[in-house]
DNA sequence: TCGGCTGTTGTTTTT
DNA sequence: CAACAGCCGA
């Protein structure tokens, strides 16, 4: 095994050579030989690529020096590395308010917040609470929103804004589709969902729309001059209600950034900006860090070329490929290739997939964990015995002592776990699923935060729109009205009180118009305000749904939460920008000591690892997605997966293979069972590096005599005959 | 104008 | 399975 690694490796050092012109030379201890004194204790437990990549650029004061770029394999210490230079630049002397730390999710951030003022505060002995003056981190939406809010005067924006999650947006394009009359052509018009996705690629990749609609919708082509209506539309309404999506946190900062005026006092807040993952960011958030920092000085940033999984997000792999080169003299570059989390039987089957990619890659891992387990490949019949077969080797594990926490099953697309979280269910097992579905998707959820988004946000019309509806008698064209008044009055309590509705409605308008007088006044305040809106949905959510209790409870579940934020206006915003991103199989998420099984889907898996990982349906059709199999840019990102979810297992992988599985609602055909094969990422060649074995093996079963092998062979042939013999 | 019913059609991954 | 367009009865 060993020398098949080595071999592998000295293959692809050679290949690195000609990587679109990357300077090749990553910078090592022995090129970098200024280690600082001896009152940096935490230095010596990394090895010589962290040191440098902690020490870059970093004096005696911490003035900043030029840009750095770290590519960082799978679990090479990345967070810990990155973690221990912004602890160097605090340790230094640098200001930690003027640190700006951005990272993938709120998570990541508060991790690495409290890893990096944890390691400060031990080398400076100090009790000064470095983690409250770590205030700039987040991700690059979450801090967008921060700086919009504190900007918003000087580019014409109401500070009050609220920003709207997908759904909504969604919603409001759809607004738009109708008032447009783009629902009612012969043909049918993109639906909501795809038109936003269409927009939102085309703000994310600074990219013409008529060729985001030939790279990535080729099915829409023929609706470009009416998309281009409806985008220009959907912008007017954003702009007229004060509402910002997603996008436009991004894609205000990057204006307001390129704005001489404010772009002076932007770049001068932060002495240091560093970036996670940057393999995962796009032109539009590349734009803001050069305009943010023309020069590169203090700038660092952090990714893995091979983990670059968001394309369909606007990300790019060229952001972290030039990144050297839009700076003069070029960024400096440390390659971190030792992995610290995985067996090399692992590492050696994951750098054998990423090895079969079209594009070179720039480095290769290397581990001295040695261990005797090859990762598994598992052939099982279907998706029901690939569940039975998870939770087997699951409770397996768990019975020789490894937790449930320990263990992952990590898929590609959220729905693919089903079969498996039935079966969790049916055996008490209990688990948390990460990805796919979201709390704040649901119904009542967003009936909940409608109605303070548009206390907050008047002009607000999807919440009002949708606040309206709740109500018997209210559709559409009343609500619309409603709406046009509040519009026209500029006060929501007045209007709504003063407004006629029909007489079916008359019984509850009453109650409604009261609510919104006290909640938008902000009479009570804030956690007790959200009693008084939930006391009001009750009835209503009762009325229109069967399973009402459930959804109480997660509403109760909701007011909890809120009482953690200080105001409601954070409390909308957090929510939108960092929803909680877990469901459970029962009722609620587990509590925090008990014991669980994880399930994610692999772009959720992102940043973690397990001792043991199951990754589900490894078959053509699913990794790669048949949806995702147009191109070789896409078949390469879904190579790229498969290594994301491999390289997650820390000592034990297993990829099952189910031989048939169910494609539900494709084609025209309907739901239909599909004769799967392998995934083409692990073809013939790579077998080696696996264990491969059906399950359940028939062994286990009833091992077969002599006898009863021959007697099966024989019956074989005697089929065989009786076969050619009906066309005799 | 509302709300319920029917038939058709659609791509997954997330901040 | 859902969302969505279109139709019909109150």
């Amino acid at each position: 095994m060993c020398v098949a690694v080595r071999a592998d490796l000295r293959l692809r050092r050679l290949l690195v050579r000609t990587i679109d012109g990357l300077p090749v030379s990553p910078i090592s201890a022995a090129a970098q030989p200024e280690f600082s004194a001896p009152s940096t204790p935490y230095l010596e437990k990394l090895n010589d690529a962290q040191r440098a990549a902690v020490e870059h650029g970093i004096g005696d004061r911490a003035s900043p020096g030029g840009p750095l770029l770290v590519i960082a394999g799978a679990g090479s210490g990345k967070t810990n590395t990155l973690a221990h230079r912004v602890a160097h630049l605090l340790v230094k002397g640098a200001d930690p308010r003027r640190v700006l730390l951005l990272t993938f999710s709120r998570r990541a951030a508060q991790d690495m917040t409290r890893r990096a003022t944890r390691i400060a505060a031990q080398a400076l002995g100090t009790r000064a609470d470095l983690a409250q003056a770590l205030t700039w981190s987040g991700t690059f939406h979450g801090v967008g929103a921060r700086l919009l809010r504190e900007y918003a005067d000087s580019i014409g924006l109401s500070p009050a804004f609220t920003i709207n999650d997908r759904e909504d947006c969604a919603d409001l394009m759809n607004v738009v589709r109708h008032e447009l009359g783009l629902s009612a052509k012969e043909r049918r018009f993109p639906v909501k969902g795809t038109c936003l996705a269409i927009y939102s690629r085309v703000v994310n990749t600074g990219a013409a729309l008529s060729s985001v609609l030939e790279q990535a919708f080729p099915w829409c082509r023929e609706w470009e001059r009416d998309l281009r209506a409806l985008f220009a539309g959907y912008v007017a309404a954003k702009q007229t209600q004060d509402v910002l999506d997603y996008d436009d946190l991004l894609l205000y900062w990057s204006r307001m950034a390129a704005e001489p005026s404010i772009a002076a006092d932007l770049g001068q807040r932060f002495d240091h900006v560093l970036v996670d993952e940057y393999q995962d960011t796009n032109r539009l958030q590349s734009t803001i860090l050069l305009a943010m920092k023309p020069d590169g000085r203090g700038l660092t940033v952090v990714g893995d070329d091979a983990q670059s999984i968001y394309s369909f997000r606007g990300a790019t792999v060229r952001n972290i490929l030039d990144f050297p080169a839009h700076f003069t003299p070029g960024a400096a570059r440390v390659t971190l290739e030792r992995n610290y989390r995985s067996t090399a039987p692992i590492l050696a089957a994951s750098n054998a997939v990423i090895g079969l990619a079209a594009e070179r890659f720039t480095k290769d891992l290397w581990t001295d964990r040695a261990s005797a387990q090859r990762p598994r490949l598992v052939t099982v019949a279907g998706e029901v015995e690939q569940a039975r077969y998870v939770v087997e080797a699951v409770l397996e594990a768990r019975e020789a002592g490894m937790k449930l926490k320990a263990q992952a099953v990590l898929f590609r697309a959220a729905h693919h776990s089903a079969a498996l979280e039935l079966e969790l269910a049916r055996r008490n097992i209990p688990f948390v699923k990460f990805g796919g579905l979201r709390f704040l998707d649901s119904i009542h959820v967003k009936d909940v935060l409608a109605v303070l988004r548009w206390a907050q946000n008047p002009r607000d019309r999807v919440a009002g729109f949708r606040v309206l509806q709740l109500m018997p008698g209210v559709g559409p064209s009343t609500a619309g009205r409603a709406l046009d008044a509040v519009a026209a009055a500029g006060a929501l309590p007045a209007a709504l009180s003063a407004f006629a509705p029909p007489p079916r409605a008359v019984v509850d308008w009453a109650p409604f118009s009261a609510l919104m007088d006290e909640v938008g006044a902000s009479r009570t305040p804030w956690p007790a305000e959200f009693e008084q809106v939930r006391r009001w949905y009750e009835p209503h959510l009762e009325r229109n749904h069967e399973d009402a209790a459930m959804r109480h409870a997660d509403i109760l579940q909701m007011e909890s939460l809120a009482a953690t934020f200080p105001t409601r206006e954070r409390f909308l915003t957090e929510l939108t920008l960092d929803p909680p991103d877990a469901t459970s199989g029962e009722s609620g998420v587990p509590l925090v000591d008990e014991d669980y099984l994880i399930l994610s889907t692999i772009h959720s898996a992102k940043g973690q690892e397990w001792r043991n990982v199951f990754v589900l349906n490894g078959v053509d059709g699913c990794i790669p997605s048949d949806l995702g199999t147009g191109s070789q840019d896409e078949i390469e990102e879904e190579r790229r997966l498969l290594y994301v979810a491999m390289t997650r297992a820390k000592e034990d992988l297993h990829i099952v293979v189910p031989q048939r599985f169910y494609v539900h609602n494709q084609s025209a055909l309907g739901d239909r069972h599909v004769w799967a094969s392998r995934t083409r990422f692990i073809p013939e060649a790579l077998l080696g590096l696996f264990d491969v074995h059906a399950w359940p093996r028939v062994l286990d079963a009833a091992p077969p005599t002599p006898a009863g092998l021959a007697a099966a062979a024989k019956a074989r042939v005697d089929i065989a005959a009786q076969l050619k013999s009906m066309w005799d």
